[in-house]
RNA sequence: CGAUGAGAGAUGACUGUCGCGGGUCGGGAAAGCCGACGCGAGGAAAGUCGGGACAGCGCAGAGCACCGUACUUCCCAACAGGAAGGUAUCCGAAAGGGUAACAGCAAGUGCCACAGAAAAUUACCGCCUCGAAAGAGGUAAGGGUGAAAACGUGAGGCAAGAGCUCACGCGGCGGGUGGCGACAUACCGCCGGGGUAAACCUUACGGGCUGCAAGUCCAAGUAUAGAGGCAAGGGCUUCUUCGGAAGCCGAACGGGCUGCUCGUCCGUCGCCUCAGGGUAGGGCGCUUGAGCCUGCGGGCGACCGCAGGUCUAGAGAAAUGACAGUCGCCCCGCAAGGGGAACAGAAUCCCGCUUAUAUCUCUCAUCGCCUU
RNA sequence: GGUACCUUGCCCGAGCGGUUAGGGAUCGGUCUGCAAAACCGGGGACGGCGGUUCGAAUCCGCCAGGUACCU
């Protein structure tokens, strides 16, 4: 049971997250609006690679914004090994994105079922897919 | 002990488990590997309002424009910052304290709505003189208008009046005296003034421009804008075999000298050689500095000097977090127990200012009460 | 991160120290069988807090919100 969060699993590079969007496909699961695309794995490991964003629109103070993404993080690095196991499975990484869509701080407890739930769905759609190009 | 005012400071502590960003060390051929140690948000990190450091560009020179500052002396790398004072004004019974864009409308120009006769060389009702009257002249005390009406009060004086004269008061200029100075003045002489400079402006002093997305290096890679050489010499239109030719217009045109002017310098068509732009990626800039702490000395103070100690974030789509517990702090409750903790998150770095802030601590001043 | 600028009714938009124009929208009326157009009339605003001034949308500070540019 890994729970960290190094930085190879941060999206980064402008053309990542731009692919992300333009190839990606998404789905609604408060707070989250998730947008996530599978792709091979290449010559490095499978990976599961998040992004986080949180707008300036929604929480004007830095300080709130920076609380949100490190929740979102804590949450994220305890949940993401049920993504972790379909994918060295089928031996395929993913890109996801979390942007958070509510206007209130959730408590940790909170966010971590939030996230939890977010996940599992996620898992669901790509089961679908897969059962779908058989 | 309490109240009021001013100033200074703090911005919970510790333990465990998991996690993140840098650093150092060890293992390993290396890794997105393993291990150890240590560091990791603020007083405002904010606003970007001043001032610097640093970096690039520019800089023969002169003038203008533009911008900033504005009581004095001192401090500071510098400032629109600070200290000690002066003056004005406000609060207070007093002691004392707060606030001030605080140079000049007695240099010039402009503006001063409505009302009012008149908003600056004024004259409506008045008052006085002359005149039969109409009117002419003198005057600015009183009335009325207005935010503001040609120093205020009293006396003398006069036809009526007026700084016309005198006393006191306000103010300006010059001199004396005191103070480094702003300035003060129960001193002397001269003078009499509407307001407005956060109106133009005047005076004095100061100011190159742009900002780390500054700038610079690397690998990859080529546009033609850079450099050098040969050489050539403006612009427009038409034709063209793309070499050039013809016609017309003008004595040039374009650019640099960071806004303008003077002045001054450079370039112009084509060919060859060198060099190597933008975008995306990585490195440097990047944290040792007007640094912090302690002690001693100097100064009313801001601050300065000396000695010793110390290293205290450095990311890059951007770390500094989560959970649990114990002890402090505040609130509710007799108690068990329950609840709460503001404003807010580094982005090149400093010094200030401004704005947002719960709670606590300390110092000083004044007043009140109690005890000795 | 840095640098410039803007804010006037529901919307657009003049105003540069002296009662905040005008147009569209909206509401009421006239006209019409009803509506549209036309005509008449009404309500409604200087982003906030201070300062200068007799007087501030205007001049000067400090906040708030918004826009553009630099990569």
């Amino acid at each position: 049971m890994i729970e960290d969060f190094p930085k190879y699993e941060h999206i980064c590079k402008e053309n990542d997250i731009q692919s992300l969007f333009a190839k990606g496909a998404g789905f609604s699961c408060y707070p989250y609006r998730v947008v996530y695309l599978f792709k091979p794995v290449g010559d490095k490991p499978v990976t599961c690679r998040l992004l986080l964003s949180v707008s300036k629109k929604r929480f004007h103070h830095a300080f709130k914004r920076n609380r949100v993404k490190r929740l979102i993080r804590e949450s994220w690095r305890k949940n993401k090994q049920a993504l972790y196991e379909i994918c060295e499975r089928d031996t395929i990484s993913v890109d996801v994105a979390l942007v958070y869509n509510a206007t209130v701080i959730h408590s940790y407890e909170e966010m971590y079922r939030k996230t939890a739930k977010a996940v599992h769905e996620l898992v669901n759609r790509y089961e679908k897919e897969i059962q779908a190009t058989h």
